[in-house]
RNA sequence: UGUCCCGUAGUGUAACUGGCAACACGUCUGAUUUUGGUUCAGAAGAGUCCAGGUUCGAGCCCUGGCGGGACAACCA
């Protein structure tokens, strides 16, 4: 009973230290309330997901709920394409938000009367300056910024023109309504932030409504006022817009939400910013948003990775402040982990040549017993077809083989998985270019799997598949996408686009057993010895198009490269 | 040359109101294995950025450095 309690005692990190923290002191009575802010001007991506674990997460862990709002105060850049497949990928990876699906431009009416409020305690004031006027007068981050000739406009003035801002009278750009905070402040952020803007553009939800848009730190924060949000998380760049963010709670006497910043994600061999995966996109580096290089979601998922592995993931890497990178192999560790103990096993050969077995009979055939996944005996047990012809791996052949390659070679014996054990007698090589084309072989009938009385040993198993039983797929072997570790650092006038692995897509031609046919997008395998394998939507009848998840760890590999 | 945040094995996160620095990934051994996978057993690897201070005792507190990051969009 001790030592369950030690070993259930729960690691906490240091926002749910302080949520724990607020419940004992009964703060908000003790409510959790989160919120995932997506922008629909994008595709979610694995660091969303580590936001959504912690929003969702914390929630959950102390008896909340977590809100979905949309953040799109933006419309030049939102559209209601991304909030469809934004709310995919959010269900995708497990989590629910029930009825609590809300928008940022659902509160553009409160928004506005919050800017009266504002206008009215002579907090807020209608700028005449143009952008880079504003730009010109904010000083910079060591020298303090001036106040803008139109600071001290009367109230009513004030009222009036904001009034005509959102009747649409001005041009965008004519007119802004800032906050009359401190010009002088240290935090550039406090130096009479705009908090509206005019935009002529319809808005992919209020239509033709507005003429004027809420900035983020105008909406954000107000919404969770709305929503009576107890924890605000997100990541550290918004730091320092915190001070802004308490000011305005503090001005508009609204809900005090209580915003916490954490780390952001980052992952070796990747880049995670909207920009920079738009740039890969629309410079053709890849293949679209889901390519399976790309740490979208739809990308990752599209890759054979599962919803479990990258929460599993999420859980791992932790949440905390220190903004560091992390090693891309612990999300490989994960997704192998999980797919261990879900992929069924099949046999498929990425580069095949052919064995023949010259002791067995030319037309003879056998249906052998193969388990489907040895993790789990409940998925049960499929049969496969030997013949006297085999396709094995090319590499799992050496003319001149070192000694401890446990593979085959002239003279060597090895297993054929689930079926006998053959011993090499000869090979045939392609005299123009030495490659070998054909291997001899001889069988023990004695030693079939599950049947073997010769209690005989050999090192290695190999896969195989029968050539008259074969099945033709293209495999899209895929690997890190950037070769460099950290791709954006990078000396002055380098670009991270320069460190694209070129080898991070190989596409081959490959055989596989036949018990695969049928199978759909989406279903995933292990290929014995291999890795595991996603079947691709670009799949269509009979033509399958595997994309590797993975490789399996590999040993072997990594000492002898 | 301003303000704010951060600094714990290779990487990431822990260490309750100060009490022998832990876990995961990675690395390396060995065992098992009809996947060179999995599993199991074990090992190496930090004395907590530095220097002072408080204390019986400091990764945790204080001071001063050093290092890294963020901030000057009518983006979020």
């Amino acid at each position: 009973m001790e030592s369950e309690s030690v070993k259930n005692k729960e690691i906490l990190n240091f926002i749910e230290q302080i949520i724990g923290e607020d419940i004992r002191n009964h703060k908000n009575e003790g409510r959790v309330q989160t919120r995932f802010p997506p922008e629909p001007n994008g595709y979610l991506h694995i660091g969303h997901a580590k936001s959504m674990c912690l929003n969702f997460g914390v929630a959950e862990k102390f008896g909340g709920t977590c809100n979905l709002r949309f953040d799109d105060t933006n419309p030049e850049k939102e559209d209601v394409e991304y909030v469809d497949s934004i709310k995919e990928d959010i269900r995708w990876l497990g989590f629910d938000w029930g009825d609590r699906e809300f928008y940022a431009s659902d509160y553009f009416d409160r928004l506005y009367e919050f800017a009266v409020k504002l206008i009215q305690k002579g907090k807020a004031y209608v700028d005449d300056l143009s952008s880079d006027e504003i730009a010109a007068t904010k000083g910079t981050p060591t020298e303090p910024g001036k106040e803008s000739p139109y600071r001290n406009r009367p109230v009513e003035e004030n009222l009036q023109l904001f009034e005509l801002m959102k009747e649409g009278k001005f041009e965008e750009g004519d007119k802004a309504l800032r906050a009359k905070i401190d010009m002088a402040s240290p935090n550039m952020h406090m130096r009479d932030p705009v908090i509206y803007r005019i935009k002529k553009v319809p808005h992919h939800r209020t239509g033709n409504k507005w003429n004027i848009y809420p900035m983020y730190d105008f909406a954000h924060g107000q919404s969770d006022a709305i929503e009576q949000v107890t924890y605000s998380l997100c990541t550290l760049e918004f730091e320092s817009h915190r001070p802004l963010y308490d000011w305005l709670i503090e001005n508009l006497e609204i809900f005090p939400s209580r915003q916490i910043e954490f780390a952001r994600l980052n992952i070796t061999n990747t880049v995670l910013s909207k920009r920079k995966l738009l740039e890969l996109v629309n410079g053709g580096y890849v293949n679209g948003w889901d390519d399976p290089r790309m740490p979208t979601i739809s990308g990752l998922r599209r890759r054979g990775y599962t919803p479990a592995s990258i929460r599993n993931f999420a859980d791992r890497i932790g949440v905390a402040k220190r903004d560091g990178m992390i090693d891309v192999a612990l999300l490989e560790f994960s997704v192998r982990e999980d797919l261990n103990k879900t992929a069924n096993r099949i046999m498929g050969i990425l580069d095949p040549v052919k064995v023949v077995i010259t002791n067995y009979p030319e037309e003879g055939e056998e249906w052998l017993d193969a388990i489907n996944n040895p993790e789990n005996a409940a998925a049960g047990s499929r049969k496969i077809s030997f013949s006297r012809e085999i396709f094995i791996e090319r590499s799992d052949f050496m003319v001149d083989p070192p000694r401890k390659f446990f593979r085959l070679g002239p003279g060597r014996e090895v297993r054929l998985k689930h079926a006998y054990i053959i011993a090499c007698e000869d090979y045939k090589k392609d005299p123009a270019t030495g490659e070998v084309t054909e291997i001899y072989c001889k069988y023990d009938p004695d030693t079939r799997s599950g049947a073997d009385k010769t209690g005989k040993k050999v090192k290695g198993t190999l896969s195989w598949v029968s050539v008259k039983h074969a099945l033709p797929v293209e495999v899209r072997l895929y690997d890190r996408l950037f070769s460099r570790m950290d791709p954006l650092a990078l000396q002055e006038g380098d670009d991270f686009k320069n460190y694209i692995n070129p080898d991070s897509l190989k596409t081959i031609q490959s055989v596989v057993e036949p018990s695969v046919q049928g199978a759909k997008p989406g279903d995933r395998f292990q290929f014995l010895r291999q890795g595991y394998f996603c079947i691709d939507p670009d799949s269509s009848g009979g033509n399958l198009i595997f994309n590797r998840t993975a490789t399996l760890r590999d040993t072997w590999a990594k000492k002898h490269g």
